[in-house]
DNA sequence: AACATTTTTTAGACGAGTCTAAATTTTTTA
DNA sequence: TAAAAAATTTAGACTCGTCTAAAAAATGTT
């Protein structure tokens, strides 16, 4: 098996590759919170394994086997909080902490049962895909808020920024996964916008419009 | 917090104490599987953070604060295993490298909510008490099959021997936690037990007898 | 194109936890 | 009670993952 280092190196580099097709060391070190020196040796060590494609100075992108245990972790990640709101009535924003311990517990028979226990959950609380026992799951195809038309009507389906404070705020609005909400103004002056929940008209900058996420 | 190591030794000095007051290095290098060159190295290291009471080749017994880790480890234990077992479906045999992993995550507030979940179970699979959230529990005061006298009837209620071959083997012979058994022979030989449950006569050995524990 | 800046890698060190081999202390036994 | 045996500790070394400082490579700028 894979140390919790390397597991958590996979991990960042599989969410870093998302924005850019080869992730450069400082993005990783940025996102790990770990000197870019740091960076470099472990680099060193997941090359060896054949778990990342790296040549010196020229960025890193998993292999195939990477990319695999990488959305493992993330499965698990997403299950465990999927478990903790669900099951123990734990709110959106507390989750994070635990699940990124629950999420090395190593067992594969024991999440597949977790699974299968909560009923195939297809998206976590803050709306993103489970990827299933064989790793497959198709990525979210969702856009913010700030791409929504006037007058257009959408569901609230992720969140682009997974912290508790935002996270709190959204709870706060009655801003939360599954909501209908229409767009009734923009201002010009600062792109933020009014929208219209079953409840009332909420004002969100620019900022929250932007990491709020809608269905197509 | 402790490191993963640390909670392991603590949790070893905690079980080991049971049959000793004063727990030798050499113990708790064969529980852990470790040279007793490592157990001296950090003896010192959990003596200095006043966990544990140690004098040089006097053996260790752990101090009020180290015995409260311990016990907290073995709750988290015991609940992961009931877990397992009840909402899982895991068999009593299969649960205990699960949650030798699982009972190292962290937070308190997610193990108060999985004992609500699971209604407050006050023993584990194998019969185990649970401690509260206080860290009470009572010590079970189980004797073993060994201590029957013929004709005497009672209740399985735990096991001493916690492998996985011992489970099956139990298991097989449907020789479970709330099984109520009659001693009806002991053979004089060997010190081997004939015991009848529900079914059948079981011939066991003096071993599994010793092994298998009864409420008083 | 040449210099300056930024990024990345290397060098050397450290703490945690482990090991083997050797030294020391305790316990056993003759 | 003194020698032998067993248990324990110390010494020195190793891996993993991290660090800072310095060197090297890539990139940006004039």
């Amino acid at each position: 098996m894979n140390t919790l280092a390397e597991e958590n190196y996979l991990k960042s580099i599989y969410h870093l590759s998302h924005s850019a097709d080869n992730v450069s060391t400082n993005q990783i070190a940025t996102s790990l919170n770990t000197s870019a020196a740091s960076v470099s040796d472990m680099l060193k060590k997941l090359a060896d394994k054949k778990l990342i494609n790296y040549a010196k100075y020229q960025g890193v992108s998993l292999t195939h086997a990477g990319e695999k245990i990488a959305v493992n972790i993330i499965r698990k990640h997403r299950l465990w909080e999927y478990f903790l709101v669900e099951k123990l009535n734990f709110k959106w924003d507390e989750v994070h902490e635990m699940a990124e311990e629950m999420e090395h517990i190593s067992s594969t028979e024991l999440i597949d049962r977790l699974d299968k226990f909560m009923d195939y959950p297809r998206r976590d609380p803050h709306g993103d895909p489970i990827p299933d026992s064989n790793g497959n799951f198709k990525k979210h195809q969702l856009k913010p808020v700030t791409s929504v038309k006037i007058n257009e009507s959408c569901v609230i389906s992720g969140v682009r920024d997974h912290s508790a404070a935002f996270l709190q705020y959204l709870e706060k609005q009655k801003l939360t996964i599954g909501r209908k909400i229409t767009v009734i103004d923009v201002i010009e002056y600062d792109n933020s916008m009014i929208v219209q929940t079953d409840d009332t008209k909420i004002h969100i900058s620019r900022d929250v419009a932007n990491n709020l996420l809608i269905a197509l």
